[in-house]
DNA sequence: GCAAGGTC
């Protein structure tokens, strides 16, 4: 008997080989530099039994889809062709020896165990795989393995209970495939093609659409406008001092603040005539209170943690928890889990941070207390748990960026394991003369997780005098003061992470590429923290770009930067008048700094950018390209593929229908796209 | 010269 093991990705292949082939490994090079097969024997439940294993591995995806080549060429025809021609689907050009490798392990198998990710892309990967197993070997019986993560039990608990592969995840991750195809060829040839001669800085831009890419940007310039239309409008309140046991206490106002001044004035009059200088506490309650430990962590949370508390970019933050996670430092990185199985072991995942220089010592604490456990979210994939850390490292043994990321994983783990932080508030209702007053405290009384997740910041406010109910105390002082509401600030990542995920925009796994994507497109510009309203104008694109002279202007910190990301930012600077900073520009120049604060930017549309969703926004459909609703509607169809509610057929043309109806539309009022174009650009 | 989704 000889079974063939397939894993997504490399990594995976060998950890589950050493984990079932019990040391009793051995490692054969294939054609492709990547990919390794091993051997070993194991023991599987019947029928299979004792076998002759070869686990090896795909790396992602192995075919691609594509129009045949008699439209490929840009001019061969009309964009809105797109739609309907002819879509083959083919081993990729590189995955030749991929697919070469999975066709002769076949041969001499009996049976073919899928060990992919499990989730749609998984199920989907795992199909090709069969298909190209069984044109080495039409009688192979396949099996499919479940697996969330690469623990050593739950690998072997994986390897005696397959399940049977389920084509309908695999159908409508094809549904999305041929629609995404389609959409993405069609508008971006009919917009890089119409768009062209509108304005002369477009003559040789690329201007892509793409399902995720366009409500992306719509995001960013809907908050855009926000801050652009934004007109700060004057308030006024009343504020009350009072002096007690030595400390000076503000009460504020119940009713906020008045947009009126007048009515402020004689609301303070009145307080003035009959309030004899004196207020009286109605109340002061004290109370228990908390801070929650925080959910336990979803891809989403550490992007948006990570730009956040690390200042990294959520693509870096990414990368490197992909990173942390084949090296078996931490689980599967994409998960949209926020809730731990009560099955699972977290004590001896918390006993293996007791190593930890820096949290150890909390980490031995909750082994000697007693863990608690985590508070469960609402989200279950049922595929993968939430991110949490499965081996202890430290440096040297991975690099300083690396270790931020595992820290703040491992840190907001042991927090999920934690006690609440607990503490005490204070609330003090005052009346003067009839008007209301309040002022609040707090008194953190344990701080529990906090002390080991330094990001969340709870801290004890001064402490608040004693009053007695009924008391009347004499007012230091009261006045009537000004304020002015503030203009929302730009979009940053963290808060378009969230608007992505909310809206279905792309997946866990690619949420933080569309972003870049954008900036490349140059449709957005990534401008440091604290430039706030400081633009009114989107930022006008660089002149496109020609042969060398570009990389000489790039050619500085290319490599950091690249993606013409710096140098969007710094011609976007550059051009309205310097830097504001005012000459010492520290976070501008020194690269550390630029990293550092990358998750933090905000994000502003270019000219381009602007243009394009005014345009479409203007030729208004019901659902804009530039709104998330479309999308969200193929992510719902998907969901009826899986669910059997819908099939693959139907979805393909019920989606191409709709799209192509907005097509038609585009095209005949692409003068109101060209017009908004020259409007933005040329100038 | 097009997309989004895997992974290297």
């Amino acid at each position: 008997m000889k079974i063939l093991c397939v894993a997504e990705k490399p990594s995976i292949a060998k950890t589950v080989a050493n984990i079932l082939g019990g040391g009793q490994v051995t490692t054969r090079n294939t054609d492709n530099k990547y990919i390794k097969n091993y051997d070993f024997t194991y023991r599987f439940p019947h029928p299979w039994g004792e076998a002759d294993v070869t686990m090896t591995s795909v790396v992602g995806h192995i075919t691609t889809a594509d129009f045949t080549a008699d439209v490929r060429q840009w001019h061969s025809c009309a964009p809105a062709q797109l739609f309907h021609s002819q879509v083959v689907v083919e081993v990729a050009e590189d995955k030749k020896t991929v697919a070469r490798n999975i066709k002769s392990e076949s041969r001499s198998a009996q049976g073919l165990m899928i060990w992919t990710d499990c989730d749609r892309e998984g199920e989907h990967i795992g199909m090709e795989v069969c298909r190209i197993s069984r044109e080495g070997n039409s009688r192979i019986v396949v099996k499919r393995a479940q697996f969330s993560n690469l623990e050593r039990d739950h690998i072997r608990w994986a390897a005696q209970h397959p399940r049977e592969m389920d084509e309908r995840l695999s159908d409508a991750v094809d549904a999305r495939i041929e629609i995404d195809l389609r959409l993405g060829a069609a508008f971006t040839r009919f917009q890089t093609l119409s768009l062209k001669d509108s304005a002369r800085k477009l003559e040789n831009a690329l201007i892509s659409y793409g399902s995720c890419q366009f409500p992306t940007l719509g995001f960013i310039v809907d908050r855009f406008k926000r801050v652009q239309s934004f007109r700060p409008e004057l308030f006024w309140y009343i504020t009350v001092c009072v002096r007690a046991d030595g400390i000076d206490v503000r009460f504020h106002w119940k009713r906020g603040h008045l947009f009126d001044r007048m009515a402020v004035t004689l609301l303070y009059e009145r307080c003035m005539d009959n309030g004899s200088g004196e207020g009286r506490i109605v109340s002061m309650i004290r109370k228990p209170t908390s801070r929650w430990r925080p959910l336990p962590l979803t891809t989403v949370e550490l992007q948006t943690r990570g730009a956040s508390f690390l200042g990294m970019s959520s693509k870096k933050v990414m990368d490197i928890a992909e990173s942390l996670y084949t090296k078996g430092f931490i689980s599967y990185p994409r998960t949209e889990t926020d809730q731990f199985s009560n099955t699972m072991d977290l004590t001896s995942l918390v006993r293996k941070q007791t190593v930890d220089s820096n949290w150890g010592e909390f980490a031995q604490n909750l082994i000697n207390t007693g863990i608690r456990q985590p508070r469960k979210g609402n989200n279950d994939d049922h595929a993968h748990p939430p991110i949490h850390p499965v081996a202890h490292v430290s440096p040297p043994a991975v690099d300083l960026d690396h270790h931020k990321v595992y820290s703040l994983i491992a840190r907001h783990f042991l927090a999920c394991c934690s006690e609440d932080a607990k503490g005490e508030s204070t609330e003090i209702v005052l009346d003067w003369a009839g008007e209301r007053f309040s002022t609040s405290g707090l008194r953190v009384i344990e701080r529990n997780y906090l002390d080991v997740y330094p990001y969340d910041r709870w801290t004890s406010s001064q402490p608040l005098p004693e009053f007695v109910q009924g008391e009347l105390v004499p007012l230091k002082r009261a006045t009537v003061d000004e304020g002015k509401t503030s203009a929302p600030s730009y979009l940053t990542e963290p808060e378009l992470i969230r608007l992505m995920d909310a809206n279905g925009i792309g997946t866990d796994a690619t949420i933080a590429e569309h972003i870049e994507t954008i900036l490349k497109r140059q449709y957005a510009v990534k401008m440091p923290p604290g430039t706030n309203g400081r633009f009114k104008e989107p930022i006008d694109i660089d002149p496109p770009k020609r042969g060398g002279g570009s990389e000489l202007r790039n050619g500085r910190g290319g490599a950091a930067n690249g993606r013409g990301r710096g140098r969007g930012r710094g011609r976007g600077r550059g051009g309205r008048g310097g830097r504001g900073g005012g000459g010492g520009g520290r976070g501008d120049r020194d690269p550390e700094a630029g990293r550092s604060t990358d998750g933090r930017a905000e994000l502003i549309p270019s000219t381009l950018g602007a243009a394009l969703v005014e345009g479409y926004d203007q030729i208004g459909f019901d659902k804009s390209l530039t709104k998330p609703f479309l999308r969200k509607d193929m992510e719902d169809m998907m969901k009826d593929i899986c669910e059997g509610r819908k099939t693959r057929q139907q979805v393909v043309r019920e989606s191409i229908a709709m799209y192509e109806e907005v097509f038609q539309r585009a095209n005949v009022e692409v003068h109101v796209l060209k017009q908004a174009c020259r409007r933005y650009l040329d100038r």
